[in-house]
DNA sequence: CTGAATAGACCGACCAGTCGGTCTAGGACT
DNA sequence: AGTCCTAGACCGACTGGTCGGTCTATTCAG
């Protein structure tokens, strides 16, 4: 009667994650009981305690996850991109395929990490962090190889990181914008907002 | 010995919203105790409870107080600016003087609402759009009377209010981009992403 | 004297984390 | 093969501390 087959071992483990993901997607750290994981992942509290050290642990481990998938695929995409405008549509390509894809682990990283206490806030500003150097970097090779002309680029990448932070967050939230929608406009919005001319975001866009 | 002098009776009140401007700001919203409210307003729970219906309801009155605020503040001073240009300058240094004025109940709506449960996410969002639909509602008027060529104005109001928060927040946190600084950079980036010619804006950067 | 304002002891729900226990697989020994 | 043993996976009742909120007593202004 027992409907749980015989489970290799360590599904229990992934079983937890997943339930831990779902449920703090969908009720954010506070709200969320371990016993809410517990019961979404039919496993118990032992097993959960077994695996994870703590509630905030695995929270933070979820949140580094996507960071770290996020970063490695932006990394590589772009170390393989030579032009610079051609990186910026890369790059959100990538972002928002990543987010899509993880849509629930995106909600929880961009969102659930921020004004939790003391700790959290540290993380979700060391996080962004990341993000903002990425940019910076490549806006600065950029500036230097003369595709754009010298601007701050510290301000420069908060802002397209908080953009596309915001762009990202209203779709996973309202599904709104939709990316297929916003990607292009966005686009044309972050390379204009740096001086590239005009006919090579069209070249860009026509292709 | 208790060394409160002589209070007039409704100063408690604003000692109370003070203290938990104070602690909602530096501990974030679970991590404050009405207790810590209570001690560093130097009254009482019953003082507490007797101007406040509840925990939750003080914070939200905080976010709504700052956000009226700075919403009356950008609504006048759009009414009274013309230009189109003019305009993103106006609306720019309104928020970072109230962000400054302001910077612990800035702190408190652009961070601490976010993410701690149901009722705190939808206000955030809320608030926001309040803020995205008057950035449309400028660009909408600028596309309509031809001084930015056409584009998804909802996406561009979305991508203005992020990038804008990302530097608040940065600002915020960790002092870094000063605004005086941030400010011609972000000014610069915000007009060209939507396609205002280069002299338009080399003009009012003159002024 | 009356009622608003204030104090702070107290209550009880809530929940992260614990701990003693059960179950199962598989190895060793007969 | 059968029996025992062990270890590690897993279970869930329970605990202990923590706060939001209440309540009664007290103070003080008018």
């Amino acid at each position: 009667m027992t409907d749980t087959p015989p489970d290799s071992t360590q599904e229990t483990r992934g079983r937890i994650l997943e339930a831990a993901v779902k449920v703090f997607a969908s009720k954010g750290y506070h709200d969320t009981k371990v016993d809410d994981i517990v019961r979404d992942s039919n496993t118990s509290k032992g097993a959960f305690y077994f695996y994870f050290p703590s509630k905030q642990d695995i929270f933070m481990a979820l949140v580094d996850t996507f960071a770290n998938l996020l970063e490695s695929r932006l990394r590589d995409r772009l170390s393989t991109e030579p032009s610079g405008t051609a990186r910026v549509e890369a790059a959100l390509r990538v972002c928002l395929e990543t987010f899509g894809q993880y849509r629930s682990l995106a909600k929880i990283a961009l969102v659930q990490a921020t004004g939790l206490g003391a700790a959290f806030e540290e993380k979700r500003q060391a996080v962004n962090q990341r993000f903002i150097q990425i940019v910076r970097e490549n806006l600065d090779s950029a500036v230097t190889d003369g595709s754009i002309p010298p601007l701050d680029t510290e301000v420069a990448a908060c802002a397209w990181v908080g953009a596309l932070n915001e762009i990202v967050l209203r779709w996973v939230y309202i599904g709104q914008p939709d990316p297929e929608r916003s990607l292009p406009a966005l686009r044309r919005l972050l390379l204009q907002s740096v001086g590239i001319p005009e006919e090579r975001i069209r070249q860009l866009e026509e292709k």
